[in-house]
Parts: C-alpha cells; structure tokens; sequence
DNA sequence: GTGTTACGATACAGACCTGTATCGCTCAGG
DNA sequence: CCTGAGCGATACAGGTCTGTATCGTAACAC
C-alpha cells in the first residue's frame, strides 16, 4: 500500500486549493512549492509555467464537475428530477464552508481576457454546462428549452457567486427552490409523461 | 466654461475604467498615471494607497448603482412593477459591450478575504440590494418576499457574471423574463391591489 | 516681486513575481 | 558497484509591483 503522494500530484494538489481558495493571481508559485514540500525545480519540471498549471487545475475541475453531475442526476427518473436533483445538491454545497465559488468563474473574473487559456476553458466548461441544461430541458418538455436553460445558468452562477461574496451563509439557500419555480413554469401544461 | 479636468478627477476616471475592464490586480499604479497623464506623485497625494483608490470607486459605483436605480424604478406605480423595470433595464446594460460584469462581484473575487476593505465595501453594497429587494418583495405582497428577494439576487449576479464570462453577447438575454416568472410566482393569490 | 502650493517627470528602494541555473543527495536498474 | 534520473534546496536574472524621494516649473496668493 503505497501511501505517499508523487511530487507531481502534491503540487497539483496544493496548486488547487490554492488557487481556488485564494485566487489564481494571489498565488505565487514560490508559494506552491513550499506549501507544498517540493522543489521549484520539480514544479516547474512538470508544469512549464504557471499557466500550464492554472489550466491543469481547470480541467481537472471540469471533470470532476460532471463527475458529480453523473452522480447526482443519475438516480432521477425525468429530465425535469435530474435539474431538481442538481440544484439541490448545489444548493447544498454552496452553503458549505468547503465553497470559494466557481473555479471558471473566478478566472474569466482575473484573466477578462477571452483569448487568455485560462478564460478559454472556463468559456468551454461554461457553454457544456448550458448545452446540458438545454438538453434537459428540452428532453423534460419546456415550451422553450433554450430561454429555460439560460435562466437556470444564471441562478446557478448566481449561487456561486454568493458564495464567494459571503461565504457559507449567503442568498442561495432558496437557490432550488427557484429552480423548481423556473422550470415548472416553463412546463406549465406540457410535463412529460415520465 | 472649465473644459479641463482636474487632476485628481482624471486620475479617478482612468482608474476606474481600467479597474472595471482590467481587474484590480492587473492594473497598476503606474499604468493609471500613465495613462491618465498625470504624475504618480500627483496620484498618491490624492489616493495614499492604491487600495483607497479602490474603495473610492467603489463607493462612487455604489452612489451610480443607488442613482440608476431609482432613475429607473421611479416611474413605476408599484412594486411589482418597480423589480420588473430593474430587471428589464440590467438585462439590456448586461448585453452591452460597455457591461464588464460587476465591480462589486469583481472585487470579492479578486480579494476573497472578507476582511480586505473592497470587499468589505462589496458585501455592504450587496446587502443593501438585497436589503432594497426584500422590501420591495414585501410591498409587492409576496408571500415569502426573503425567499423571493434572494432568488432574485441570484439571478442579478447571474447576469453580470454571464457579462464578464462570456462578453456582449451572453445567457442573460432571458434575465427579465426569469425574474417576472419568480415575482409572479411568489405573488400567486395575493397580488396587491395596487 | 516673492513665497507657496500643486504638479509632472524621474529615479529609487524594497518587495515580490516568473522562470532558470546549479549543486548535492537519494535511490533504482543493471 | 556504478550510473543516471528524479528530486530538494538555493541562488539568481530580469521584470513588475507599491510607495517614496527629489528636482524643476508653472500658477497663484499676497
């Protein structure tokens, strides 16, 4: 049983927390390194630069985004339960200390710039997700998917900013309950039969 | 007829556009000096510090934000109608290309420390919209007008964070038609008379 | 005229940033 | 045993950051 952790992963690691917690210009990889317990040498070894790692941690993010949203929507029968499910489960988290908001909204946030890597991945995160709430929506039969999808995006990233202005006691504890508002509104008269 | 402007004013200008457009970070005391053309000397006899530059503008986007509003919700004869005209008034501003998100939203990211004095200034400001929403719920007749004002802040924040994500052309296209289903879901059987 | 004040320009101090170069250690494979 | 790769530690280069110090000048009060 190996316990130790490969230097590569320990930087990725704290790299993460880092960035999440406190930003990704706050944090300096000098600071990395240490926190971490590895050389800059090595960081740099596998990382060629900062950026590199920035979008590394991105990624990774958005795997672990539809990790999650596998997860949570996987055991509700209808499209329309799956978007319940999700609001609900991110209402919860958001209302956690472990939440410093979204990692691809605080990087458009830091780096404005569309062309910058960074801010290109969060862009592409950002379209995957209003494509899926499309599809459900579509799929649960709202009179228009694309209007409902959009509004939805915008209380989910509403609620990530909450928590990032206030910390875990912020607006978004009614965050589902909008959803549910949002939806059955529009599919008033037409829900699917399952 | 004074056509010039004075030095500490244009110092204030040209932070503030950089500011909302670039990031607090990226933008640097000597760019503003620079490119406001006055002599850095000049900007620290004004602002001590650059974060006294930073909470002035956002004190001053607080006072634009309280003017706009009331400018835009004065000719409404209700509530109801008063939210709906904010709504209807940010989803166009959020859809121009002069929107660069939210200032106040900006900052705590930028700073998540909810100490560091923006974002103290950014919680307070936020507060007070909450604050403004609940009373204006409450007016309208809502049945639980905290849960309703919350919902609609987050979708406020939604929308200036699909603006600094995604630019001109963004998700909150559909922001006012959201907020009027929330309203008038939470003012089911009770609207008031008036 | 004379002193004072605001200003622009510039140089500077000290800190921090990204990224590189160098040295010495450890440990695995042959 | 030996060699070489991966690693930690450290120093360094070159740039940028905030904030200060200095100097010359232009406008204005008296």
């Amino acid at each position: 049983m190996k316990k130790e952790i490969a230097p590569r992963d320990k930087v990725f690691q704290t790299a993460s927390r880092l960035f999440y917690q406190n930003g990704y210009r706050a944090v300096g990889v000098d600071t990395i390194a240490a926190e971490s317990g590895i050389g800059k040498m090595t960081l740099y070894r596998h990382y060629p630069s900062k950026d590199d790692l920035i979008v590394a941690y991105l990624k990774d993010s958005d795997e672990i985004f539809w990790n999650g949203f596998e997860q949570i929507t996987k055991d509700a029968p209808t499209a329309r339960e799956k978007l319940l499910a999700f609001f609900e489960s991110l209402q919860e988290y958001v209302n956690t200390p472990a939440c410093y908001g979204c990692p691809f909204l605080n990087v458009a946030t830091e780096y404005p710039e569309t062309d910058y890597p960074g801010h290109q991945v969060a862009i592409e995160h950002k379209q995957s997700v209003r494509a899926r709430f499309r599809h459900l929506a579509k799929e649960a039969g709202a009179k228009k998917p694309d209007v409902l999808a959009d509004q939805l995006f915008l209380l989910m990233d509403g609620a990530y900013m909450a928590s990032r202005m206030f910390g875990a006691k912020n607006p978004a504890a009614h965050l589902a309950e909008a959803a549910q508002v949002l939806i059955d509104s529009a599919l008033q008269g037409r829900r699917t039969f399952r």
